[in-house]
DNA sequence: AGGTATTGGTTGAAAATGTAACCAACAAGC
DNA sequence: GCTTGTTGGTTACATTTTCAACCAATACCT
């Protein structure tokens, strides 16, 4: 069989180079959530949903961070158990729970989003700035 | 507490969109090599290396597609028991193993690379001309 | 030569993830 | 009412990943 005329090389592949810089970058901040209050990326992802948005039920964390509910339903329960978060059942619907954050768990969350600023803009800092402009357009674009 | 000017928004975090985007790009590629043939990301991504760049030992591998030696090393086990790769000790230094593909190991190789064009063509399409040219070189940056 | 350190690679246990089955509460149809 | 279907959420089990310890071969040092 013949070479193409391209050779295809994983660094052109997008979804390689994606989940190359993915990691990468994930690695870093996961340092400080991890190392500081010792919470999991899925516990981050419900900390700040319910820190940004306020209180919700799980199924609407299921749908904005697009992620399973059992990753979700393990993030509570952990994050339950670190006193960061209490659930109350609705009334209404007794399926439903509502969560939100204790007062340690907004301290957490106010923390971890001072320094995800900082994180970002120290990312970005890296790119010159249409770059930067054209990458988030490019990764909205692309998340689907 | 008073709320920042910018309220920070995790659509607006670079390790978030960074990581929707490669799980959602990531996952569409999956179905393909696993489906097809049962193999794992970490296979599919040995399996690669060996199809484009050719024989080499493991820790070579290890150090390209930067990932750690035990996802490595099971990676080429099971691609072994597949019967896509052989193993070869050196004589010169016996901890050394060198791999590369069996015929059936390169056949499945062009076949994914063929896919990954496809797959890599149709996502870019998404995108216009000059932001898929910036998102590279972002994240070939980021990925450093 | 001998002793120690390093390297290439494997293995086992613990942690995390994904898949599917499950349960209780509600809704819809009759 | 009763049956069926759906929804919110949990649990159990298999698969993957991570972490640390491990082993054998080589290199280094005296």
């Amino acid at each position: 069989m013949t070479e193409k005329d391209t050779a295809f090389d994983l660094q052109d592949f997008l979804p390689y180079l994606l989940n190359q810089s993915a990691e990468a970058c994930g690695l870093g901040f996961q340092k400080i959530y991890k190392g500081r209050y010792g919470i999991l990326r899925s516990e981050w992802r419900v900390l700040f949903h319910l820190g940004r948005y306020g209180s919700m039920p799980a199924k609407e964390i299921v749908a904005r961070a697009r992620t399973h509910k059992t990753k979700i339903s393990r993030a509570v329960k952990a994050l339950e158990q670190k006193r960061y978060l209490k659930r109350e059942r609705d009334d209404a619907d007794r399926r439903l729970e509502h969560l939100a954050l204790t007062p340690a768990g907004a301290r957490v969350y106010r923390d971890l989003v001072e320094e995800a600023r900082r994180y970002d803009a120290a990312l970005l800092a890296r790119l010159p700035p249409e770059d930067a402009e054209a990458l988030r357009r490019a990764l909205k674009a692309l998340a689907g």
